[in-house]
RNA sequence: GGCGAGGUAGCUCAGUUGGUUAGAGCGCCGGAUUCAUAACCCGGAGGUCGGGAGUUCAAAUCUCCCUCUCGCUACCA
């Protein structure tokens, strides 16, 4: 027991979509649970989250959709909220990062920051949509992909070859605002050089030194944060831009901020600030108290933004001065639905909201599981099966019976009056020291951000409860008067397990918690008071129960297995015609069949082979992207098409001579060589 | 190719600073039992700890090499 205060954030969810379980489990789920039990423990605790709202993503949709950015972080924002309030995450606020309170907060973040000397500012050349008269964001810009080809590649990645790119790299740009080539001007932004920092971040990463002082305890964050942060760290940080050219979003508050808005990963974080300043408003509370001095902040988040967490904001938070910086960063890995990753594009996903909407009646179940298969360490796999066999394994035959078998026995004997028990002996004895250390250990577990075992020791003391019962046997007993005592101090006991467990699970189940202190008739929010023996004193009249778990039939996992598959999108995303040619251009191209002789992979490249290739006219090597579908061997001996006249390139030090012509299968990726028919020779034309 | 995280029983996972026959839950098999949601309780089978080499009296644990999975990253003319 510590007096720690906490604040603790969970990752601001995107209001682009809804939730499915893979946020839950990583993120909201784990958080709640952590902050009810930290509530339990009398620690003072502010719970933050709200919706990031900001965003080229937003905006981007909302022109496709014919809407504005509002309407759409509007709907998402109570799609998600309410979803958060029927699944009963217990944040202190959900916020949102398009309130007026947040604009000031982050404003007032960046000039401090600002005045500070913490930025740099920098000049480049940047696309402008002279029509719209603004500078284009990288999602605002189609263009053709230098890599593949792809015509419609975005400025900051083809989503076809999945190459990053920056808008500059597209050939033959078009802003999707005007329609129209946009041209290049001077614009400039404001950069956080991070490289600045490096000197602290590795002491404070590594070791949880910050100013001389130890800070937090390293040993207590997960292998991948600290991994994944030094990574970054060693790999050389660099300046990374702050502000962007958009009109959606937190203006830029300082002169020369015309028509630019923060970066929506500066400005997110500081949404957490923002969300406290409106809670303290609204309870009358100083937010500077939960942001300062000594207190621990807690960001969980999924492994997808560790480096937000726990490199950039904390850069920020430092060079802003006076402000807490994490104590730790519980990043979760993903969660995999049925043998495949979670995807909204290809709607393979349990969305929180449906998952609601057709089960309201089981929210604890759902809560049990994900707790019980949540990604700590590493990823993990949620499957409707499973779903099943947990709950009715482990909810419903093992907690939900105990009580339940508690419950009808103390109505059956004592008509629902806590007994007085006699004489413990020494088995009695070493039950009640074994129930009574369950608390501190399911506390220490908690600590460590080990919920999964945490959940587990719960279930054990329930189990520890059925084994009392069944060694003691207090139905064969009570046949004989001569035991009567003895029976009343078999119930006692496991009555008193029953009320611990109505403590124990608050912070995991608490629908089922609350459940149970109506069975049994008695409550307390305090954690302590789950160490103590005797909950329930003799003479306290208990309620009636009914069952606590319905099983899951086999019926229920089919309809959701089959729904899942019903509404997935086999898409087959297949591109727009190209533009129209001209013959001309088209017989310029010199293709013809060739025949490889040789083949080897491209050393440090994954992707490429080195091909010696006969083409009629001569043996030349051409490099070709295809090593992820086929192997050296495999290829030697194959005729091929041979795109002979394209300028010749240098690909990872080799020179390539040529393109080999291939198919590619628009779901899979999957490339095939294009093959005559016939067999001709080597050196045939093909038009 | 580089970096990060993983590879331990059929499944989901624990294994602290290297130390007695490598653990838990579920599943499976057998037994016992009937208060209870055909539940619970007891017992059992099942692992050359991804592969190989090394250090050591002793390696799942340390070192090196290889291999597979996931993520980030480079390479696709």
């Amino acid at each position: 027991m510590n007096n720690d205060k906490f604040t603790v954030t969970a990752a601001l969810p995107y209001a682009n979509g809804p939730l499915h379980l893979g946020h839950v489990a990583g993120v909201y789920l784990p958080s709640d649970i952590f902050v009810r039990f930290l509530r339990m423990n009398n620690h003072d605790v502010a719970f933050i989250c709200g919706s990031d709202e900001h965003g080229a993503a937003i905006t981007l949709r909302a022109k496709k959709e014919g809407i504005s950015p509002k309407e759409i972080v509007d709907k998402y924002n109570h799609i998600i909220g309410k979803a958060f309030k029927d699944f009963d995450i217990s944040f202190d606020i959900f916020h949102r990062t398009s309130a007026e309170i947040h604009h000031e907060t982050a404003q007032e973040f960046f000039k401090v920051l600002d005045e500070k000397g913490q930025f740099t500012k920098d000049t480049s050349e940047q696309y402008f949509d002279e029509e719209y008269q603004q500078f284009l964001a990288d999602r605002y810009i189609t263009g053709e992909c230098p890599n593949c080809q792809n015509p419609n590649a975005y400025g900051d990645q083809c989503e076809k070859c999945g190459s990053a790119l920056s808008p500059l790299d597209l050939i033959k740009p078009i802003s999707t605002l005007s329609g129209k080539t946009p041209i290049l001007k001077e614009t400039s932004h404001w950069y956080l050089p991070m490289e600045r920092h490096e000197w602290w971040l590795r002491s404070w990463i590594k070791e949880g030194i910050l100013d001389n002082e130890q800070q937090h305890d390293p040993s207590k964050w997960r292998n991948q944060v600290i991994g994944q942060c030094m990574s970054w760290i060693d790999g050389g940080l660099r300046p990374r831009a702050m502000t962007r050219d958009l009109d959606w979003g937190v203006k830029v508050p300082v002169s020369g901020g015309d028509g630019k808005v923060l970066y929506v990963w500066l400005d997110a974080p500081i949404g957490y600030i923002s969300a406290t300043k409106q809670w303290a408003l609204d309870k009358g509370k100083d937010w500077k108290d939960y942001w300062t001095g000594d207190r621990k902040l807690v960001h969980f988040i999924g492994k997808d933004n560790i480096v937000f967490h726990a490199i950039i904001f904390p850069i920020l938070l430092k060079a802003h001065e006076g402000l807490i910086l994490p104590d730790n960063v519980p990043a979760y890995e993903f969660l995999n639905l049925e043998g495949d990753k979670f995807s909204t594009s290809r709607n393979w996903a349990v969305w929180l909201h449906e998952y609601l909407e057709a089960h309201p009646d089981k929210v604890d179940e759902l809560k049990y599981v994900l707790t019980a298969i949540a990604p700590e360490t590493k990823d993990s796999e949620f499957t409707w099966k499973e779903f099943q066999a947990r709950v009715n394994n482990e909810l419903a035959d093992n907690l939900g019976n105990f009580v339940n078998r508690v419950m009808v026995l103390s109505q059956k004997y004592y008509e629902g009056v806590v007994p007085q028990p006699g004489e413990y002996t020494p088995s009695d004895a070493e039950v009640i020291a074994e129930m009574n250390a369950f608390p501190a250990r399911i506390s220490e577990l908690v600590y460590l951000y080990k919920l999964r075992d945490a959940q587990a020791e719960v279930m054990n003391l329930a189990r520890l409860g059925n084994k009392y019962l069944a060694e003691n046997e207090p139905w064969k007993l009570v046949k004989d008067p001569a035991n009567t005592e003895r029976v009343q101090s078999i119930m006692y006991i496991a009555l008193q397990i029953t009320a611990k467990l109505s403590v124990v699970l608050q912070p995991f189940l608490p629908a089922t918690a609350k459940k149970l202190s109506g069975f049994l008739n008695f409550i307390t929010t305090h954690w302590e008071d789950a160490a103590h023996t005797d909950l329930l004193p003799a003479g306290h009249k208990i309620n009636t129960s009914h069952v606590l778990f319905e099983k899951i039939e086999d019926s229920f996992v089919e309809a959701e297995v089959e729904k899942l598959n019903a509404s997935r999108v086999i898409e087959t995303i297949l591109e727009p015609q190209k533009a129209e040619t001209s013959f001309d251009d088209f017989s310029k191209m010199d293709i013809r069949l060739g025949k490889i002789l040789e083949a080897e992979k491209v050393e440090k490249a994954d992707k490429l082979l080195k091909l010696l290739v006969d083409t009629g006219l001569d043996k030349r090597t051409i490099v070709s992207g295809i090593a992820k579908h086929y192997t050296p061997e495999e290829v030697i001996g194959k005729t091929v098409t041979v795109l002979m006249n394209l300028a010749p390139r240098t690909i990872r030090g080799v020179e390539s001579h040529g393109m080999i012509l291939m198919a590619e299968d628009p779901n899979t990726g999957a490339l095939s060589f294009l093959c005559a028919e016939k067999d001709f020779e080597v050196g045939s034309g093909v038009r």
